[in-house]
This record gives C-alpha cells, structure tokens and sequence, in this order.
DNA sequence: CGAATAAGGTAAGTAATACTTACTCACAAT
DNA sequence: ATTGTGAGTAAGTATTACTTACCTTATTCG
C-alpha cells in the first residue's frame, strides 16, 4: 500500500457531520445533496467519493451513532445481577440514550425502517446484536425462575422494546420533553408487576 | 353551485387505487408520479387536480382505510363488558387489522410519521380519537377497581399500542406470518399479570 | 333555448434533484 | 524521474414532483 493506513478524511468527516446538523432541523428526504454540500463545504460529487448514495449515508451516520448507544449500555447491562435490574437498566438507558441524542433516535426510530435496504446494512446488524442480548438475559431470567416460565421470551421482548420505542415518539417528533424515570419505572410496572389486581 | 353534489369521479378512485396498489410492493419514496399515472391510466396532471401533493395522496390513502379499521374496533370493543375484555380486544384486533390490511399498516406505521405536516391532516385526528377511546377505557378500569391504582394510564397505553406495533413490523417489513392469537394473548399476559414471577 | 360555467381530463412544459463522468492536483513510494 | 493513488472539483444528465394553459363535455338557470 502507498498511503498509510489512515482513512477518513476531512471531506468525509465533513460530510457526515454537516448531514447530522441537518438532520437535527428536517427530516431526510427534504434534506438535498446540494445543501448537504454547501453546509460541509465541499463539492456534491464528493458525497458520492464515500458515499455510495444519500441512503448509505444515513446509514453510516446512525451507525456511529449506534455504536455508542450499544456499548453504553452493555456497560451498564454488566453491572446489573438479577435479570430484573438488567431489563430495568435497559429501559432507562434506551430512553436515556434516545432522549439524549434526538438524531440517533429519528434516524432508527422514524427514517430508516421504510426501505429494504437497511435490513441489509451494517447499522442493522448491530440492532439484531442489541435484540438478542435482551432475548438471552430473558431466557436466563425463565431459567433461574426470576420470570414465570409461562412467559414467551420473544413477546417479551418485543412489549419491553414497543414500549420504549413508542414513549420516545413523543420527544422525537414533536420535541415534547420526556420524564425519563417516570416514564421507566412506569414501563417496569407494568411489564414485571401487571397492571390487573 | 351548478353541477350536482356528486364527487368522486372516476380518476380520483383510479388514482388512489393504482398507488394502494404499488404501495403493496415498494416503500412511498421510490413510487414516481409518472408510475402512478402510468398504473391508473391517466395523465400525470390529474393527480393535482385531486391531491395536493404526493403526501396528501398518501394521506387520503391512509384516511380510507383508517376508517375501516377503526369502526370495526370500535363495534367490537361495545360487546365487551369490562376494561380488561375490552383492552384484550383492541390488541387482538389491532393485530387483525394491521396483519390484514399490509398497505394500511406500512403507511401507518412506517411512512408517514417522519412528516410533520401529517401530524396536521385528518388521518392524524383519527388516530388520536383512537388513542383516547384507548384512554378512557384505561381510566375506567382504574375507577372501578379492575385495574391497580396506581398504574399510570398513559404508560400504560404506550406499553399496549407500542407492544402491538412492534409485534407486527416484522410481518410488515418482511413480510413474516404474525400468529395473531399467540401474539396477542402473549401481550395481554404480560401487561396484564407481569412477567416478574 | 342558449350561453355561461364548472367539472373531468390532457399535453407540454419547468425548476430542482440525485447521481455521473471526466478531470485536477498533491505527494508518497519505487 | 515517474508512476499510482487518494482527495477533491466542475460540469454535466436523466428523472422527478409539480404547473400552466388548454380542451371537452354537460348541467343549470335566465
């Protein structure tokens, strides 16, 4: 090789940051190549130089982000004991994480659901990473009697992610605040208590 | 006013039919005006006579078959007697429909949301009479003792609406079969009786 | 009746958009 | 010296959503 390994250079930084600030105001399809340009101060042509279209884009974007997202909190995950404290810490560092970070969250949440595509990006594949390590702290939950053994592991999961993902929608879309801990242990309540008598 | 109050010509429904029809097979952003024309056999320009823009085309789509899905809700959840029989029948339902009626559930649940202004058109005020029937049973159960006291209504609501929406995006993107009596009984367990043993 | 008027529909535009192509320039390694 | 490549540019192009001006039919009312 000729250059050192170093990649990522300026242009591309450039890009991806000038496409984040814009994501903070609009949404992604009225958001055009030009103005992503003008903001970076580069060329259009050389969004294409990194970026195989403005999708790939928005897809690596939400990957760095992801990327914090996922490691936050598997460090907290590790300091959690009872299966119980580790789904409680995964509901208020998910709404922590999407409350703190709105462009993370439109992305995942509202933008790139839509298209077929994503499903085979790289930023998908750490989502299915963050969905089975729910799936394998419930199943150790049923196996040590913490959760009743009736209970279907991938349903769990999916009301435990459902509702986390529907309270953000709220902060997301019209940037109403989000009470995070009420809004957690409300969740927990409901979901390890039941909300029959 | 001269001619009759008759409205709905043939274009307007050859429209909306051809776009339901495409939406079966691609996502919103990549069904051209020249496909939906081409599709509905008329003319590119008919569309705007009709719609305001693109987006208000999917809006109307959506306001159709929104209103379907709610009265067939609604006269299910009137033989109901008590909250939680009424509750267990909107998750069942809502599978129904959304497993059902794919077009209506990708538009709802997938495409529109990342738009503000849908947050202003009609479509959007049926979903939130829908959020409050939602409501008003929660609240109901909590008065007349069937529910715990201190069970927050609107958390709750978020945890049911958002378990069901996320049970079907799976079917919705890709398609999967959603065993709808499983899933929903699964759900009702949960927030119902809690998964904590 | 007759003519004004409006509804249903068309044809031919237009500005803007995502993406391409062909080209510099700098500089590091052979 | 020269060669090859990474970083970046400038000037396209086809396609897209949306407009404008026009045509045709038919109803309604003076």
């Amino acid at each position: 090789m000729k250059h050192k390994g170093k990649t990522n250079p300026p242009g591309r930084i450039k890009i991806m940051k000038a496409f984040s600030l814009l994501m903070a105001e609009k949404d992604f399809h009225s958001i055009t190549t030009a103005e992503i340009a003008r903001t970076a101060q580069v060329t259009e042509g050389l969004i294409y130089k990194y970026f195989k279209d403005k999708k790939d884009l928005l897809y690596q974007v939400l990957n760095d982000h992801f990327f914090e997202f996922q490691t936050h909190i598997e460090n907290r995950i590790a300091n959690e004991k009872t299966c119980v404290e580790k789904l409680k810490v995964i509901i208020f560092s998910s709404l922590e994480s999407y409350a703190a970070n709105r462009i993370f969250s439109k992305i995942l949440l509202l933008e790139v659901r839509n298209s077929l595509d994503f499903f085979e990006s790289g930023a998908y594949e750490m989502v299915r990473e963050y969905a089975r390590t729910i799936l394998d702290i419930i199943e150790k939950g049923i196996e040590t009697g913490e959760l009743k053994p009736e209970t279907d592991p991938h349903i769990l999961r999916k009301v435990i992610l459902g509702a986390i993902e529907h309270a953000c929608l709220g902060e997301i879309i019209f940037g109403r605040p989000l009470d995070i801990d009420g809004v957690s242990t409300g969740i927990a309540n409901i979901v390890f208590n039941g909300a029959k008598r």
